[in-house]
DNA sequence: GATATTTGTTCGTATATCGCACGGATTAAA
DNA sequence: TTTAATCCGTGCGATATACGAACAAATATC
């Protein structure tokens, strides 16, 4: 008996929707099978039936995903409690500080935002609900990797790949080891412009009833107006005022 | 033969995915089987296999989605041009007027956020991209309706379920198609607190280069500080500005 | 413009999956 | 506690699907 209970046909075509990732709007069934590594009939299989459920439309040569593609992200997004309760927390804490404010959990290496309320926009990057960050440059992946494992956390970072997307980005593993260990004591994370230049950040950990850490909180802010060093004293006090609050309605 | 290029288990864990929208956080195997009218043994089959790709977890019990499963959505917001190309536009349109500003597109007889820009909340309901309204009493739907062939609009609203969100709410088909042949000739739809009392909105469509309607850009406000008869007056160039702007971007 | 390469599609068959039915476990009702 | 009613996991036969190869069409290369 071998895996009898797992239907390949259905991940193959989660791998076949994934393929659309990273800027990729139009695709060709040659395309799809090299990014996936199935077989051309297989993909073609796949993104037939995707276009044969709306999910996607066919050109005759390229292959693009239509929006009901959406329907799946929102299936997550309105039957998972987190996004709705903080919504309203964030859009006052956001208000009330001038600034944009966050919510993300983490996904793999990577941070994914669950709920955001935005003030002017300072990032180059668009982030909304679904967006994704690595989450060692990441405020609010420091807080969620330094509330896993320490072991669970280095391996997580040993594997992903450390891109320095700025000269104050630091991609050693031992550095961020320390860095987790130091965000772990003091119970917030400061980036400071390493994801991108004249942007900086401050995360403390939303925790359950439970005492587990169930996602994070961030304020962002440009370097310009609030140096990374006046984070804390500015914004640590609402932020751990919010994850009190929070605390007591998460379940 | 019949059907040859179909995968219907691809096609029947798509429905799984979907069995967890409408607030329902947490399904047992029969749960889903219900919901999606597949047999309890391929429910488990799809469900063991969204686990075992980490979009799903499992208590023993209950399944809910992870947010793994955003990547799906992830992969048409990233992919799609339109709402990069339209996310700046929508910032500095609504920092111009204070209001909330949004696109979507249709999908069904629903109008799917695709951007959105917002400022102070005024509806209860919290909206950001991938999130849904029904198209009938949202003004973005009428729009995108009213630039579809009448008849078509017509079945779409003939098979809605109309439901009267407030006092105000226009259900009635004939009322509805009327209204559809006005928003055609005017080039923008009004709202007035049918989806919600106290909110009110404007929209115009989004055509790309070749003219086809494409989307539909919004300006919400809440009717205490804009009455709805002042919408056009206030906010109807600045929105056919933008429309304008993008019709030469889009492809 | 001819050849080489890549791409999309079809086909047959080995294999995996579906739906059904049954037994055990769990929960609900009495 | 007992009974009734679900609910869950698992084989089995029938059916549907994946793979690889082969062909045709399109594209690239020279």
């Amino acid at each position: 008996m071998i895996e009898t209970d797992f239907v390949s046909g259905f991940a193959r075509g989660l791998r076949v929707i994934e393929a659309f990732g990273e800027s990729k709007p139009k695709l060709a069934i040659t395309d799809v099978a090299k990014t996936t590594g199935l077989d051309r009939a297989t993909a073609r299989r796949c993104l037939l039936t995707l276009v044969e459920l709306g999910y996607a439309e066919y050109d005759g040569k390229f292959f693009a995903l239509t929006p009901k593609i959406l329907r799946l992200g929102h299936a997550y997004l309105s039957s998972t409690p987190l996004p709705q309760i903080v919504q309203p927390f964030l859009d006052s804490l956001s208000e009330k500080v001038g600034q944009s404010s966050s919510v993300s959990v983490i996904d793999g290496a990577e941070v994914v935002y669950v709920a955001r309320a935005s003030q002017r926009r300072v990032m180059s990057i668009n982030l909304m609900a679904g967006s994704r960050l690595p989450a060692y440059c990441a405020s609010m992946g420091r807080v969620l990797l330094a509330a896993m494992p320490a072991d669970q956390a280095r391996t997580l970072l040993d594997e992903t790949q450390r891109t320095a997307f700025t000269p104050h980005t630091k991609t050693d593993l031992n550095v961020l080891m320390e860095e987790l260990a130091e965000v772990r004591k003091q119970g917030f994370a400061v980036i400071d412009q390493e994801l991108e230049l004249g942007l900086c950040s401050i995360a403390v950990p939303l925790e359950d009833s439970r005492g587990r850490v169930v996602a994070a909180l961030n304020i962002g802010a440009p370097a310009a107006s609030v140096p990374a060093g006046d984070l804390a004293k500015r914004y640590l006090d609402d932020l751990k005022a919010v994850a009190a609050s929070l605390r007591l309605v998460l379940r």
